[in-house]
DNA sequence: GCCGTTTTCGGCCCGACTGTTTTCAGTCG
């Protein structure tokens, strides 16, 4: 039982508890659990295994702590049942409808029987709904809208791509402010893997002027709603945009409220009060007093904390952590020395090895791993022995020939089956280093998946497990594999992880990089670039890295060549 | 249901916008 599946049985019981009327408070207890179990970096069965007390947890009381050991025995939970009894369990998918929360849903419920999605449409069609008191045509017709559009505004955009909207939005706006008056926040700005929309802030005080020009952005299909300092819209994209225009003087407290996440805010705002501040998007207060509110950094210092970065705002211990003055200096773009992980035409990339290193060193790395395929891949052209060892012969002499950066003889090894690398240790012998992947076979049982990794891990050629999970966000799941034991493996036997920059990878994901750290066990982040280009994917794995804590010596790419070179166990 | 620098009981973050209402509840972030 992981702890995600233990947090949607929780969030499943949240949602029926609140049809129902429950205690919002007892409520938001059970999504709070939730919450802290998706972020927490080790399951909870397995600290149930070794006799921990979950209560010591935050969120976690005497009474959660005991219903979770319950959903570990028995793998449900008594309560939910009961409760799918007495609140249809589809109610909780009416309350994603717009406009629909747990109070109408139950109306509807009690008031004409509607239990599914597909009788909600039925009853908005025949003009049903309208006919409650306190329902009207509007809200009826924005159901309808809702149905007929794709309804795709509900998926989650990856990182990537909402980038590229942010820029195109921030660009629209600079008509009518300075870009440093303008930031996208949110999700966004705390380089969460995907984002469900954006938050746009402004600093201005033409509020209308900046309303009006946010609208007018010529991708927005429909506004849904617009007021005098707020804003949202959608894009024809599908993704929905919130713009929100505050004064100068309240910009860094609207950037700390616009930037989360919630569960952070919320902690930061209960540390106000206990200090006889209340904290909102336009600043710390004490009575009429404005006590912050221009910098981010202002409203950190104003309940005792030191500046928290985005990428750490998620209510995991990052508080505390400032508390005690011990967060973590974590790891910069500027840090980087190298990329381990870059694709040439040899095989499925692009560019030459020499425009890769090239570009390498123009980035101010020192060196740069080419990793082409192994031969069993052969949709990516991998390559056979013949050709890999024509291609060291070949950084060999672009080596002598180019200055300020080195090109390190590697490959993208194929994990076979039987976790056998796809290069004879003859071949493996004259690389630098070899970074391993599996490319097939994702499916395997999760025990016989981890023997397969832990096998190839054994070799003492192996150096780095590529994209460890093989995940693809929106488009597989990842690997069902035991990643404690591939870490501690990793651990022993001097290997390190991946932090894939991929946009679709992120593999390691946030989760696993802060896992990872507490293991003491060292990451490469990379980019697996198959262009010049995509060099620059290498923001998106700090990114990841960020969120998981990360340090500079938590990463094996921050070190130079020859430091590198003494972790690697084939020179150890 | 959790939690404690006012506390083991009585609190629990804060505000904008909409729709349908004549002053506010519900939803949303």
């Amino acid at each position: 039982m992981h702890n995600d599946e233990i947090a949607q049985i929780f969030d499943q019981l949240a949602d029926l508890l609140e049809i129902d009327e429950a205690n919002p408070f007892r409520v938001r207890a059970y999504r709070d659990a939730a919450r802290m179990l998706r972020g927490l970096s080790e399951e909870v069965s397995d600290m149930l295994e070794r006799g921990e007390d979950l209560a010591d947890l935050p969120t976690i009381g005497k009474d959660l702590a005991g219903k979770i050991q319950e959903i570990v025995d028995t793998g449900r939970l008594q309560v939910l049942e009961d409760m799918k009894r007495t609140v249809p369990p589809g109610l909780a998918e009416l309350t994603k409808l717009p406009g629909f929360g747990p109070k109408r849903v139950k109306r509807v419920y009690d008031e004409l029987g509607i239990r599914t999605v597909e009788a909600m449409r039925k009853a908005a069609e025949q003009g049903e709904l309208q006919k409650l008191p306190g329902f009207g045509a509007k809200t009826e017709a924005k159901i309808l809208s809702y149905f007929q559009s794709d309804r795709s505004s509900d998926m989650r955009t990856r990182l990537f791509d909402a980038e590229k909207i942010a820029e195109r939005i921030v660009r629209h706006l600079t008509a009518i402010a300075k870009p440093a008056d303008i930031c996208v926040a949110g999700s966004y700005r705390r380089q969460r893997e995907t984002v469900g929309d954006l938050d746009v802030l402004v600093a201005s005080n033409r509020t209308r002027e900046v309303m009006d020009h946010f609208v007018a952005f010529d991708e927005v299909s429909k506004v849904d709603s617009k007021g005098s300092t707020r804003a949202t819209v959608h894009l024809r994209s599908g993704m929905q945009v919130d713009c929100r225009v505050v004064e100068k003087a309240s910009f860094g407290a609207a950037l700390v409220y616009f930037t989360g996440s919630k569960a952070h805010n919320i902690s930061l705002r209960k540390r106000g009060v206990a200090r006889g501040l209340k904290i909102n998007e336009y600043g710390a207060f004490k009575g009429a007093k404005t006590v912050a509110g221009r910098t981010e950094k202002e409203i950190y210092a104003a309940v005792g904390l030191p500046f928290v970065p985005p990428e750490l705002r998620e209510d995991r211990g990052e508080i505390e952590a400032a508390e005690k003055r011990r967060l973590p200096k974590i790891i910069e773009i500027s840090d980087i020395r190298g990329d381990l992980h870059v694709h040439t035409r040899a095989s499925d990339g692009r560019d030459t090895i020499r425009d890769m290193a090239l570009a390498a060193k123009k980035r101010g790395y020192a060196y740069l791993a080419i990793t082409d395929h192994t031969k069993h891949a052969r949709i990516a052209h991998g390559l056979t022995v013949k050709r890999l060892e024509k291609q060291i012969d070949e950084i060999d002499r672009l080596n002598e020939e180019l200055s300020g950066v080195r090109i390190l003889k590697s490959s993208e090894v194929d994990i076979l089956a039987d976790g056998s690398l796809d290069l004879p240790d003859a071949t493996l012998a004259k690389l630098d280093l070899a970074v391993c992947a599996v490319h097939f076979d994702f499916d395997l049982s999760p025990a016989k998946q981890t023997e397969r990794i832990i096998r190839a891990m054994d070799h003492p050629a192996f150096s780095i497990l590529a994209h460890p999970t093989c995940r693809l966000i929106g488009e597989r799941d990842p690997m069902r594999v035991n990643m404690e034991r591939l870490m501690d493996a990793a651990l022993e036997r001097g290997c390190f992880l991946e932090v894939n920059g991929q946009p679709e990878r992120l593999d390691l994901n946030d989760i696993h990089c802060r896992m990872a750290k507490e293991r003491g066990l060292k990451l490469a982040l990379s980019t697996d670039a198959h262009t010049i280009e995509q060099l620059g994917l290498m923001r998106f794995s700090i990114g990841q890295a960020r969120r998981g804590w990360l340090e500079r010596s938590d990463v094996i790419n921050a070190l130079n060549w020859r430091e590198l070179k003494t972790l690697l166990k084939r020179c150890g």
